[in-house]
Parts: structure tokens; sequence; C-alpha cells
DNA sequence: CGAAAATGTATGAGACGGCTACAAATCAAG
DNA sequence: CTTGATTTGTAGCCGTCTCATACATTTTCG
């Protein structure tokens, strides 16, 4: 499992971790290390070799025939002398910044509708388009409308992807067969990876939609550099991509349900079945019927975004609801700090629309539920990449595979 | 940070993962994979070389020179023939095993008490105390008072010990000063470790209470070999130590706090300060304020087993007391399942002595707490070993640490 | 112009696992 | 009892990789 060295056909991977049993080869090392010198450049920017080994606490040598290699299998090159280095005196340094070796192709598969979208390796985003998908009955119907909407939209491409993202809502095995959705119920038993794979001619890399989130948050949004943090989804449903210590949380086995973590243990009845879940307290959902009960206008559409516009215009009712839906998504951050000590939550959905000032309620709320002998908070953001993050995400899997990152 | 070259001199050590930044050298190579080798013994009792081969994947040769250098070092040695094997035909195998390098100090800080044993390195407790603490007002009393009950135990041991595992209810830096503590408030600001290391003369290891009994579970117990588990510590308070792909989960900010993940939004409230906590539910307190409504007898002094009993004796009160328990226990043992998908729960502390009759309904309230979609039911056990849970797991701390065993 | 400082590189040494062949120990069949 | 099959553990050689050290190179400062 090289770095570097790309297989050639398609096929189709499901990011999870390399299975660590097994001991260690002297040949691991090289490809382990390269590995982390990618990985402190996504984390930091161009670095040159002498940074690099100040960052890994190695010789300069030892980054010097790391990067060699690096260098000629076209993954690096260098940057012109001076770029983003700070030091005056000596001899200037060679930043070392990732080659574009082509662009990278992102799928996003949501109930309804699919996102493709064409990234470059150091994040910037070409081509972005939302398309709608008919209504479907099984998952071979689903996987035909998907491989269509992409192929629409990848058609008009000229320069071959490298790789493809693809970020759905489901729980799948180590072959990328989709095992079970609680999202999109025509979902689990899909071959959309493998029919991806064929559309694409590459290698189609699959990712939780959550936690593609996190990924594209960790290569290239708020998260760079961080090794501790939540990407959180909070729409119809919420969804989270937790990383710790560097590593993305995988559930052994079956999917991670943040939303159906119960915060109300006799509360109302979710559609999952069980009650008093987190989304039944904080998904639009709720946001929907409250609205309704407060009298607000049609109800069965409100988004945080109206919700905002409506109390800002002095709609004490709206006022209300937003704030009621602060608490209500307070809970589920405050227990995720309580229970994995997550330092840095990011936001990402609709409710990013509900903007700064509901932001500020939300860290109110927090901080109120948050235990004071913690003596600590949580730090809270709203992704700033609005639209991009999905295909940002699915673009951010595809380059951890690609590059041989371990997340 | 070899696995087996003995640093002179008492000092004491936070277990905590390894700073994964930096880059892999060739004789860190060579100290993973001897832990590795380690690991798998633990996991799954003697093994000769030829059977650690396969279960590593790599050839007789490597295993052979791995264990070369740990038989030279005293680590491992080996065990007669036929011993665990179970080929018929063929050279018999020569088995490897732990060597018996010396005792391990065990000592358990506990409110008002302090639990010290010795525990030999295949989880044999020879010694086991629990000595009461006199009212302290102060971390230094605190620490006088530890450090005396340590010495009366330990005292007439002859063998000095080869390394004291310390397990303590809080959360601590990576030098072992204690930072926070929401059991113990006398604890932060404590020097507890070094003053145990003075007065021991060896390396003392420092584990959080809860995480330590994972440790417990995985070298000693029900856990061994198991890579995905929690041990759950259910008495006066709630704890968890979560071990997740054969990593303990150790939050980076602050304590994890488990019992306060708030399941009731408008619960009653906690000694935290919040509401609705899992604690204000599924605790001893919770035990004592139910007892009392329902009428039962002593309901301040009331304890799973003698609740038990009544119920047992046809005390519908009792038994309905009973039943809410266990679905309240069951109410965070679902969330962190839904959250983290731990397949395997092992409960300790007084909750264990409810008996077989009190799982079975723990265990319903789960699966009906469950999410159907997922399909999938964890595994709820109870700790075997009652009373010895406490001293094994720091002994299993120090047993990490001492073989450097990453965990 | 020369010293100082910093970067990148060349070279040899050491550690370590992979591979292959081989000796050793046991059982089953004749 | 002998022979072959089977399994275990080991020896020797090789390739890969980092480390330590020295050195060439390029810039700044006095």
């Amino acid at each position: 499992m090289t770095a570097t060295a790309p297989r050639p056909g398609p096929r189709v991977v499901a990011l999870g971790p390399r299975p660590e049993t097994g001991l260690l080869s002297t040949t691991a090392v090289g490809s382990t290390n390269r590995a982390r010198v990618l990985q402190a450049l996504a984390d930091h920017g161009p670095l040159s070799r002498a940074d690099l080994a100040r960052h890994s606490g190695v010789t300069r040598a030892s980054i010097g025939g790391v990067a060699a290699g690096l260098l000629t299998e076209g993954v690096l090159h260098e940057l012109e002398s001076g770029t983003g280095g700070s030091r005056r005196i000596g001899k200037p340094s060679r930043p070392l910044w990732f080659a574009d070796r082509g662009p990278l192709g992102a799928v996003v598969l949501q109930p309804g509708v699919v996102e493709v979208g064409v990234v470059a390796s150091d994040g910037r985003v070409s081509v972005r388009e939302s398309v709608a998908l008919p209504p479907v009955r099984s998952a071979a119907e689903l996987d035909a409308a998907a491989v269509d909407a992409v192929r629409t939209v990848l058609g008009p491409t000229r320069q071959p992807l490298i790789a493809v993202g693809l970020a759905l809502p489901g729980f799948f095995g180590p072959d990328g067969e989709i095992l079970v959705s609680t999202t999109i119920d025509t979902l689990p038993g899909s071959r959309l990876p493998a029919l991806l794979a064929a559309a694409t001619g590459t290698t189609v890399v699959l990712e939780d939609d959550a936690r593609a989130l996190a990924l594209g948050q960790r290569w290239f949004g708020q998260a760079r550099g961080v090794r501790d943090f939540a990407a959180l989804q909070i729409g119809a449903g919420i969804g989270a991509g937790i990383m710790l210590d560097g590593r993305l949380l995988r559930g052994p086995l079956v999917a991670s349900e943040v939303g159906h973590m119960t915060v109300d243990h006799d509360g109302e009845l979710c559609r999952c079945g069980q009650r008093g879940c987190w989304e039944t307290l904080a998904s639009s959902r709720w946001l929907h019927r409250r609205s309704e009960q407060a009298g607000l206008p049609e109800p069965e559409t409100m988004t945080p975004r109206r919700l905002t516009e409506l109390a800002d215009t002095g709609d004490p009712a709206a006022a209300e609801v937003l704030d009621d839906y602060a608490g209500h998504v307070a809970l589920g951050i405050v227990n995720l700090f309580h229970v994995l000590s997550i330092p840095l939550f990011i936001l990402h959905g609709p409710i990013v629309e509900a903007g700064p000032r509901f932001l500020d309620r939300l860290r109110e709320h927090v901080a109120a539920r948050t235990m004071s002998a913690l003596n600590a908070l949580p730090t809270i953001t709203m992704d700033e990449n609005a639209t991009r993050s999905g295909v940002l995400g699915a673009a951010a899997a595809a380059i951890t595979h690609q590059l041989g990152v371990s997340l």
C-alpha cells in the first residue's frame, strides 16, 4: 500500500484504518514517513526540507531522502525560493508543495439529490453542480439515476480524473458494499461505488458523508492541522465526523448515529422508533413543527435562514423558536464534549444560514450546559465554505487515499 | 522508549498516546514490533514463534529475531513443548510466554479509601487490601494519608516491585500533575504520583480509574484480545474506559465525563450543576431517592444487591425500582452504542451485585432502546473479578507501560 | 571581502525485516 | 525399523531506511 504507485484500472476503496495487527516492516517505514511528510505539508502549507525536519524531529538528510522520492514520483514539486520562508539569513529555502497531478472527482449522495464536483488537489473547486434525482424505488434505480447525473456533469470534463471521492450517508463494509443507511432507504445493496468506478474509469474512494465533511475541513478548511475536532451536519438529520488524536472515529460494528443519542429519555417519538433522540429536538422536522405551534408563516418549509430573518424583523415568536433551537442543538454538542472532550465543533448544513447571532446564542447555551468543574468550553464555529463543503469533503476522501495518508 | 530497558530510579509516567507526529525510524520499528508481539501473547495466551508469525503475517525468521531479543532481555521465556500447542504432527513448538520479572504494585484511589495490591505479571493477585482514609481537607493531607496507607500494605512485601500502577478519578497532564477531579475535590494539585514513586522506589504509572478498569479487562479479563469495548463503572458516579480499534480513548482537553451526558434535557438537577445527567438517573444517589419514594426499608443505604434480594423475595415495589434502574442504565449504554458503535460493555461496581436477572432486564431495555435500523445490539456483561478488578486495572496500567505497549 | 548562518547533499554505518535454504523433531505408513 | 511427510526454528545474505557527520552552496551582515 504505497502512497504513490497508482494501480491501473478502476476499483473501489472503502476508506478505513489499515488493520494494525501485523508487524511493521522496514518498507512500511518508508511509506509511513512519506505519508507523514505529506500530512505535515497539508497541515502547515509549503515547507522547506529544513522546516519539515524541525517539525518531525529528524535530520535534514532523512527528509531529503523522503522528499527525493516524492519529487521524482511527481507528488511534490519545489516552489520558488522565498515563498513562505521567513528566514532572512542563510541559504534560501526551497519550499515543497503538492504538484498538480490532475483533478479529483467528488460525488456527494444525499436524499433526492446528487452533488457532483471537480476539485484540484489544493482544494480549488472548478465544477460544482447539484442534480435532483427522480423518485426511485430500488437500489438499482438509485444507482442508475446517480450514475446518470454524474455522467452529465463530468462528461464535458477534458482532463482525466485521478480519483473520485464518493460521500454517502451509510455504513459500508471493507469492500465498499453498502450495508445500512438510516437516511436513504433504497441505499443498502447499492452497487454505486463499483458503477462509478466503471463510469469514470478511476478509483472510487468511499466515505461516510459526515466523516467526509470532517476530512474536507481537515485538508482544506478550518481544521487544517487540527488533530481533535468534530464536523457536525445539522439539517433534516444530524451526523457527525469526529477526529480524535488525528484519527477519524469509525465504529467497528454499525454506523455512528449521533443524531439518535437520547437527550430526553421519555421525549417524543423519533422516526427511528425510539424516544427523545437529539434529532427529535434539533432537526428541521422539529423546526417545522415548532414553527407551526408558534404560528409562524409557512411553518412546513421553515429554514434556519427564514427563521433568523423573521427574528431579525422583531418577531418575538420567531426569536423564541430560534432560541429553543439553539438550546436543543447545544444539548448534543455538550454531550459530545462531555463524553469525548472534543475541543472544536464545526457546524455544517442549513443551520449555518442562521448566522452569527444564532451562533452566539448557541455558544451561550453550550456554556450554560457544560459542567463548570471542567473549567473548559469547546470552540464552536460554522462552516465557511457553505455550498462547497460537500464536494470538498468527497475530494478530501479521495486525496486521503491517493496520498496514502491514514486518517 | 524501548519496551525493555528499565530506567533506574523512581519516576512518574502518565499513560497516554505517544505523540504521533514525527517520523518513524528503523529502531522504532524494532520496539514497535516487540510491543506487538507482546500484545499478541497477552491477547491469545502462550504462542509459538510459528503461531506468532501466522498471527502477524510475517515470516518465522522475523519473529525469531524479535523473540531472540525479548528472550535475552528476560521479558519472555520458553514453556515446555506441548503446552498449549494443538498440532499433532511435525516438530513440537516451544511456546513463548512472559517471564516473571517480579510483582507489580497496584494502587487505586477512591473517595475515602485506597485500595492497594500486588499483582504478578500474569494477573494473579497476591495482596489486596482496602484502607479507609481519614477525612482530609487538602491535597497535601490526602497525599500523606494515601502514602501512609500504601506503606502499611506494601511494607511487609519482600520482593521489590518492578513498577506501580496508580489509578485515580481525575484528569492529569503529561507529567502526572493532577488537574481536575469531579469525584475527589481535594485531588487537584496532589503530588501523590511523585510521592508514591519516592515511597516505593520505582516507576509509578498513572492512569484514570475508568480507563485502568478497561486496561485490566484487556490484559487479564473478558476483553483479552478485544479491540473494541467499554468498561463501565457504575456506582456513586459513572465512569467509562472506552477502547476503540485497540486504543483507549483519551480526551485531548478535559476528562471524559460519560456520567454527565444529558439524557433528560429538563430533568433533575445533578450535583455537577447541570440537568438530567445520566448520573441523576443511574447512580446510587438515584437509587436511594427512588427507594425512599417506593417505601423500601433503609432507602438511604440501598444497594443493588439489597434491592435484588428484596425483589427476589417478591416485593413488587423493589422489583419496579430495579426495573427502572435497568432502564436508566440502559439509556447511557444505548447512547454510547449509537454514537460510538461499541460492541461490548463490561459493567463494574456495585451494580454487578444485582445479579444475572438484572442483567437480563438491562439487556432487554437496551434492545428496546436501540435503533432497529442498525440490526445490531451490543453485548453486555458483568465484571467477573469483582473485588480484584480495581487492582488488576492499576497493575494493567503499569504493565502496559512496562512492556512499551501503546494502548 | 570575509565570517556567520542556514540549506541541501553525499557517504558510510547500523538496525531491521524479507527471503531462501537447511537442520531438527515428531508422526504415520509400510 | 525405516522412510517420507510435516512442522518448527535458525543461519546467511540482501534491500531499505534512518542516523551521524562532513561538506558544498548561498545568502546576510559587519
